[in-house]
DNA sequence: ATTAAATAGGACTAAAATGGTCCTCTTTTG
DNA sequence: CAAAAGAGGACCATTTTAGTCCTATTTAAT
């Protein structure tokens, strides 16, 4: 359904809440208790942050996490990619894919179009503005034809 | 992963095929068959696209489907709509979806708002553009700052 | 040294989504 | 009436997702 899963969206509030406590390292189990997320899952979600470097760790006692860069260096795109591997918005833009109908197939490429869009959109989010309330506007255009995204609620 | 279904981008392909053919109507079968996709799947492909009104069905025999409306009028968030439902790309921004954590999550908003974005985005790609290996590079902006989407392959 | 606090790394399970097939019913044409 | 075709679901297998838990390792404090 073209959306994040939970995991990535638990993963931000996650980051988010170490952003706010960039000093010493914070332990999963105070992001958990901060955040109303479970302790188990929290620590997941570290570990895969943590592999993927968008944080550092520290073991042992008085241990924990910390933002590895600046909140504002961190992207949308980052998170996912950490999260849940890199996007592919089909199953052909993924590299090591190909699908019986590619011979026939003539859509494919411009899938592959939007998903780079997609892509670079989010890479230019930062978690930063993901924590803003108030966070700009993202603004798309397409085909030249500039398209407000204004919340219409 | 932020993806579409293979079954939308099935869809796709039976669309691109249909409108092709825009003068009788098609009966799956023959779709199945040109675009190689199990008649079972496309059959059930066409019944979601029915139901979403994006193309029309004529029953008995001779009968099949066609575009409802000119491929130009028929857009990529058309598609995913009809077969996967609407875009929520977290389970906030469903209708009826409340998570626990609203008190404290302070992230939701700009999801969103980028979900908005990307449907908007979605909504100004039409099935002629899908169809052509050429289509128009998707073009983003945010905050104000172009971003190209050229592909770097 | 010993103990406690933490992360690392997986294994494992339950639940849900996805992809795909099949069956029965109805409609229409010849 | 028979054949062609869509309508509408039921159904199942597979995969993905979410979440928990266990064991090992590292470090700090006593």
């Amino acid at each position: 359904m073209l959306r994040i899963s939970r995991l990535t969206d638990y993963g931000t509030l996650v980051l988010a809440y170490l952003s706010a406590d960039e000093a010493r390292p914070t332990s999963a189990a105070n992001v958990a208790s901060a955040t109303g997320i479970a302790l188990p899952t929290v620590s997941k979600l570290l570990k895969s942050l943590a592999k993927a470097g968008l944080v550092s760790s520290t073991r042992g006692a008085q241990g924990g996490y910390e933002l590895a860069r600046s909140a504002a260096k961190i992207s949308a795109a980052d998170i996912i990619d950490a999260l849940e591997g890199p996007v592919h918005i089909t199953e052909c833009s993924a590299d090591d894919s190909h699908c019986d109908l590619e011979a026939i197939c003539n859509v494919g490429g411009t899938w592959q179009r939007i998903n780079v869009a997609i892509r670079r959109a989010l890479g230019d989010i930062s978690l930063t503005d993901l924590k803003r309330s108030k966070a700009p506007v993202p603004h798309f255009e397409f085909a030249g034809l500039p398209v407000s995204v204004e919340s219409k609620d």
